[in-house]
DNA sequence: TTTGATATACGAAATCTATCGTAGATATTT
DNA sequence: AAATATCTACGATAGATTTCGTATATCAAA
């Protein structure tokens, strides 16, 4: 099953994994604001990722709780796959030196790459 | 000027951006390789692409030829900037290294990644 | 010069995505 | 119980994307 979630999908996956499991209208509350739009229309979105099968809901209740499939590491793995192949000529390192050199890291987080990159020391 | 490449402007961009100027001949050779598709279809895209100012094309020739107007690196930028904001909560870090971590890179990328971070030794 | 290969232009269908209105069910309040 | 609020379901639409067929121009070869 090889789907990936759409721009907006996306968005409502992201309130999901920060919430674990929600409403639609906690996704909804949390979409706008940022952003306009109708409850109706989060509510469709959420629907149809039931039917794409991104996400599962409980229906027991009036009120419907959703929860996500796919983990937000796949989805990170998925966008990766795509941009690295698209746009990068598939070499990871050109996209690791071009996030950095854009989105100016902070030290901690040079300092969390460093250490990541310690355990590849002494490897060929 | 919002210039955001679709999926399918994206892989004929990849192509131009290896072969620096080409015919839509050529942009379709390439894309049928790894995908099945009519000529007509690539020309259309093509031709869209234009329309939208994403390519340029001289037609002094009968066969026109096309060469991108977005650089590789602009459109890197933005995949990253949104991919970033989608599914890495807006951590630069975790992109880097889940980005190492799924793709194994080879000791000579690692030490590019290394030689970059150097510079960052002993700032703030 | 007729034929055949190859180009561009253009229209139109098929999908996909996002958006919302309305209807009807269910719960809550008065 | 009646009115109000909240929910899901569903249909419809608008716009973007992708796909391709057909018409027509141009060039090369027979």
């Amino acid at each position: 099953m090889e789907l990936k979630p759409t721009e907006s999908e996306l968005e409502i996956l992201q309130v999901i994994w920060k919430k674990g499991e929600c409403t639609v209208r906690e996704v909804h509350e949390e979409l706008i604001k940022s952003k306009e739009s109708g409850y109706t229309t989060t509510l469709k979105l959420m629907q149809i990722m039931h039917e794409k099968g991104l996400v599962e809901r409980n229906t027991n209740a009036k009120t419907h709780l959703y929860k996500a499939v796919i983990t937000q590491r796949e989805a990170q793995k998925g966008a990766l796959d795509k941009i690295i192949s698209t746009v990068f000529k598939g070499s990871t390192s050109d996209l690791v030196i071009q996030a950095l050199g854009q989105h100016r890291a902070s030290k901690d987080e040079i300092d969390a790459i460093k250490d990541y990159l310690k355990q590849f020391e002494g490897r060929e």
